[in-house]
DNA sequence: TCCTTGAAAGCGAACATTCGTTCTCAAAGT
DNA sequence: ACTTTGAGAACGAATGTTCGCTTTCAAGGA
């Protein structure tokens, strides 16, 4: 609960023959066990997963384990940082499009197809209904949206300086929209049921100017 | 695990009377202890609750709740049940729309609203995670979403061929498409995040207009 | 090259606690 | 008299975590 990080990065280099140097066969270690409990946090959920099966996946002892991390908490803690990272990186890639709809739907679909090879929905949603009510996961993820939000709204307005965007659109209510659709649909994983990357794209992409421009795309309906 | 419903009209009619029929009485305090139960499942999540906490809250012994409910489980499967029937009547009211957008966009609205207004999207999300891995949730779920894909499914067929959507559209990607987001923003509660269903609904009804008739959002996109 | 050494890593039994559930028996209702 | 309801102690299993012990192994001295 104390600190957040538990594990630096030990040691600069690896400094020639040795394959192991200590610091690399912790740093391998700690990796390990953290594989095995996101494997069955998958598997049972946060709370379902006990430390034992959690080191029979590990294939180590509890004792040696509690080496590694101080409690169970630090290990929900730890994966979510790594998703944390991984999020800040996708939408960061998301400026170097061209257009708004672009880097929006770019930056959606790399986070679904990320989240679908790695088979991370279920973890997602594990993570999201944590942070619901578990303080310190639900502080990383907030931690992890003041980034976003910020990087997403910055680079929203300047899309809306240069006239991307309609001026009508408020940022602070598509903001929220856009990352709780991303949300819904990283959590539903369409291609595990059938729907391919390409149709989820269209489709995507179709609401994404709908909703950037709305006046235009509102005075055709049939409303 | 073997039957799904633990209690049933119990009796037709208080015949005259007695306020409080022994039935009457049953009935309220199964009430009672799903009351109790969805309260701690909200605040704790559904592994995270023990069957103490439940008590606590209901201000009952085990052994007088173990008489209503035989298992833990149980529980949240007489809660998820009353969810699907609620599910299931939002999903009907679908049809007494005139237009397939209204129809589509009301019926989200509602349930959004239903949503935030009874704290539910906790729960919600509680759900949608169990359902990833606990056989008997997934169980009723399943059922629940093959009852809303078939009605949401006839709906779509329907405006469709009286030439509502455009022919492009493929309902078998739309559907869960439209689904995702749905459970996406009733997770995410947008109200409780200060944009009013309002808004909400705007930016849900261009998105919708727009993924009904894909063509002629595209042919405007800066792509 | 070999031995010594000390810290890090690992093991697995044991800890106190809490879990879901059952049992016993008394009170209340009919 | 008989059934239903309830309280609360009690159950064995399982929980997260700790502790004492052994093993491993790189570094330093000979």
């Amino acid at each position: 609960m104390d600190d957040t990080l538990f594990f630096e990065a030990t040691q600069a280099e690896p400094l020639d023959g040795h394959v192991h140097s200590r610091a690399e066969r912790r740093d391998l270690q700690a990796q390990r066990i953290l594989d095995a409990a996101k494997t069955c946090f998958v598997r049972s959920g946060f709370q379902g997963t006990s430390m034992q099966q959690i080191c029979s996946e590990a294939s180590m002892s509890p004792g040696a384990l509690y080496r590694y991390f101080p409690s169970k908490e630090s290990l929900i803690e730890a994966i979510c940082e790594v998703n944390r990272r991984q999020d800040a990186e996708t939408f960061a890639a998301m400026e170097n499009c061209s257009n708004v709809v672009d880097g929006v739907v770019n930056c959606a679909i790399d986070h679904l197809r990320f989240t679908h090879d790695n088979g991370n929905a279920p973890i997602f949603a594990e993570i999201a209904t944590e942070s619901l009510r578990n303080e310190s996961i639900r502080a990383i993820g907030d931690n992890c949206m003041v980034d976003v939000r910020h990087k997403f709204h910055d680079y929203l307005r300047g899309a809306l300086e240069r006239g991307e965007i309609d001026p009508v659109v408020e940022l602070e209510a598509l903001l929220p929209m856009i990352l709780a659709i991303g949300q819904g649909l990283a959590i539903a994983d369409l291609p595990n049921q059938g729907v391919s990357f390409d149709k989820v794209e269209t489709m995507l992409r179709a609401a994404t100017v709908a909703m950037l421009r709305p006046v235009d795309a509102r005075d055709t309906a049939g409303n």
